[in-house]
DNA sequence: TTAAAAATTTAGAATAATCTAAAAAAAAAT
DNA sequence: ATTTTTTTTTAGATTATTCTAAATTTTTAA
């Protein structure tokens, strides 16, 4: 049975690892995880131990099939669990993510497949983030950045790259939100900067970084 | 701020004194935590430095002002979570004190406080135990075992004394629930075990010990 | 009132997670 | 091809929780 920090480190991993495509650092665990290397280090003994993931010296670590199915149903849990708060505890995108970064660690196979039934089996969390089933499939979507559409262009808000507070507190104060409809009416040459028109009504200006870390589809 | 371990201590010292009267000693809270005496005193030394209780060697322990707030918080995270795991989730009220003794060290007031809300504040858990409001506060009831209640006497069950698994599963087999309408029949002289009507239809036959932990009112 | 039994505490050790500082390896720069 | 810098690992500690075994205190029973 793995603890809860164990879990932390499989889903840190599964995230910095792009689902899975390169080889994490130990630098870049230590920095996601808020502690140091050395300790990242003697965690990353544990984990290979365990069978949880392979873990070359000087190289990096990746998952093992056993890893990435615990990290899946860790993210698995969150994402219910944020769905959980929005829908029907009333809260803002931006306050889930703390609270959910504990409930994802509660163990109960039926608490989870319960609240999956209670919450309607959503295929996304607030943040438009996919939910993985109980066996860890992932529905696929091809989600575009913001910054990616072409000027005139017609789009839907699917999600948000990073779902940091302050980001999701900016994007709700002008406007923005899951399913919103966008166009973006002029971009600056210079700096990539945007001025976007939402639901055909309110205009917004937004940042390169920003347009960045909204995804959307055509239409 | 306090660990899992520490919030546990305080939970079973508080459950133990019967509500704060008698002081409460190593081997029942070893008993009760199922750990052994060493360990307990070590950890009663640490809450007591941290003035959680008032610790004399030898002699037991209860809880401080502190100690005891802290304890009912716990208690009323554990309660409200049993009574959402029953009334949302569609949890039998056998199946939910494992998962709420997880639930119940996730930390967040405002969670806590809109839980409290989407179950529309409820007085009472699955079990009928008594929910503390956000101060502390404990409805106070008057309630009596159903071993005291005299034959031909009308009652209503109200709580459980104990929430085992198998003696839930027992009742609910029988067709006693909170607010079953129950009358004593008949009662052996020799073992006290009862004879008794539920809602005035089926029929069951209680041992003492079954009716020392089903709790009623008059009437 | 002493001896035996039970309860409790202390001593010493283990595991988990963390840290700082030093050593070693790999990568980058000259 | 060296040297310098950066990254990573190792070594040695620290805190929290837990244990077993031994010592101590309290309680119970002769
Ligand atoms: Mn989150
Ligand atoms: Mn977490
Ligand atoms: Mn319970
Ligand atoms: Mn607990």
């Amino acid at each position: 049975m793995l603890t809860f920090t164990e879990e932390n480190y499989l889903k840190s991993i599964y995230h910095l690892s792009g689902e899975g495509q390169k080889p994490v650092l130990t630098t870049q665990l230590a920095e996601g995880l808020d502690t140091r290397p050395a300790t990242v280090t003697d965690m990353l003994k544990k984990l290979a131990a365990k069978e949880l993931i392979v873990y070359e010296k000087y190289y990096g670590v990746e998952l093992t099939r056993k890893g990435k199915a615990e990290a899946l149903t860790v993210i698995r849990k969150h994402r219910l669990w944020e769905t959980f708060l929005v829908e029907k505890l009333g809260f803002s995108w931006d306050e889930v993510h703390e609270v959910a970064e504990q409930l994802e660690h509660i163990r109960s196979p039926l608490l989870i497949e319960k609240l999956d039934i209670f919450l309607g089996r959503p295929k996304a969390d607030p943040h438009g983030h996919p939910i993985p089933d109980k066996h860890g499939k992932l529905p696929v979507t091809a989600q575009t950045p913001l910054a990616a559409v072409a000027v005139q262009q017609q789009a839907t808000v699917r999600a948000v790259r990073h779902a940091s507070s302050v980001f999701l507190k900016y994007l709700s104060k002008i406007g923005v939100y899951i399913g919103a409809s966008l166009q973006v009416t002029e971009r600056n040459a210079f700096d990539h900067s945007v001025h976007i028109v939402i639901d055909g009504k309110k205009k917004a200006f937004l940042s390169r970084e920003a347009s960045e870390n909204i995804l959307v589809t055509p239409g």
